[in-house]
DNA sequence: TGTACATCAGTGAACGCGCGTTCACTGATGTAC
DNA sequence: TGTACATCAGTGAACGCGCGTTCACTGATGTAC
């Protein structure tokens, strides 16, 4: 069953977007080829036609996560990045503080994709705080913060810490 | 083979304290319950006499790893924690930076025992801090640096984020 | 434009592998006398 | 204190399972004439 040039695209382009949303909302390792490929409507086995390996296509799933936060000023960024919807939705948000532990322990190829995205993180956030070497701190700051706030069962202590943490980064404006 | 009493209770020791550094320096989907057991120098079978499954395991370890902190104060805590050689020992460093993304994604039981973990910490860096809001937001700000730091490739980038974060946190002191 | 054929995207069974867990067995420990 | 036996910690083969990956096959696409 060979299907068009158009439809090919269109099924890549499927894979990776899909494959970034499930990486992002369970983690590298829980989320099967199979998955992926059901998702996007296709078997596994078609998968090796568009990826040489699950590695690969991690690597590609990380290249292609957008940053919104071009135009905003920070009190935007902390609002979005630490509200209860991000916290709850890692599959939409943030891939540095949805994948951060997994992809210290993955392949060179992926922790290279990664460092772009870092970068380019970094790169972004300058734009919105005095300096480099500040920008670096808030996002460290918000990264934290999610991460502690996704990780614990008790809802208070949970809306407790992205209000603590936002109040923090707030401080240095 | 039966063995002492003594020999029993030094064993479970063992195992909990080995589960403990491998889960942070591998996380807990890469080591099996076969590679704890050998690394202790027991058989993979004779782990369910200690316990009934790998997932209550990791809640008691969980429950073991402490925090080193007490008598500190912030600088000497945001010296260590965001040390080159905290960030490169995740084994013996702090299982909240090191388990925090699969942590989000494991069992109620072994969530709540890490919410203990979390709760023990915030109380723990009220004290050095201000207020417990300052407490949260420091740590979040020193957890987001080291994990950060850990995930890029670039050891310059990762050393440049060891020193902004430690900057940032101590502009507050 | 219509036909004949080569291409190749997708299918699904099969592979080897490592995992968590179970279980019949072994033999040292600890107890009863 | 010494012997006889019940207990049970540890062993290692085996289980079912899901994974990443391979491959012979199918049939729609796209090309050559």
């Amino acid at each position: 069953m060979k299907v068009s040039r158009e439809q090919v695209a269109e099924n890549r382009k499927k894979i990776v977007a899909t494959a970034s949303r499930l990486f992002r909302a369970r983690g590298f390792e829980a989320v099967s080829v199979a998955d992926i490929m059901n998702e996007v409507g296709l078997t596994h086995g078609g998968f090796y036609g568009y990826f040489k390996s699950k590695d690969e296509l991690i690597a590609h799933a990380l290249g292609e996560t957008s940053s919104p936060w071009s135009g905003k000023n920070l009190s935007q960024i902390a609002d979005t990045y630490l509200s209860p919807g991000h916290r709850d939705n890692p599959g939409t948000g943030c891939p540095t503080a949805a994948l951060a532990a997994d992809i210290a322990r993955m392949t060179p190829a992926v922790r290279g994709a990664m460092t772009e995205v870092l970068q380019r993180q970094i790169d972004v956030m300058t734009k919105v705080a005095g300096s480099r070497e500040q920008a670096i701190g808030l996002f460290a700051a918000l990264v934290g913060g999610l991460t502690l706030a996704r990780m614990t069962k008790d809802e208070r202590l949970s809306d407790e810490i992205l209000a603590a943490t936002h109040a923090f980064v707030m401080e240095r404006q």
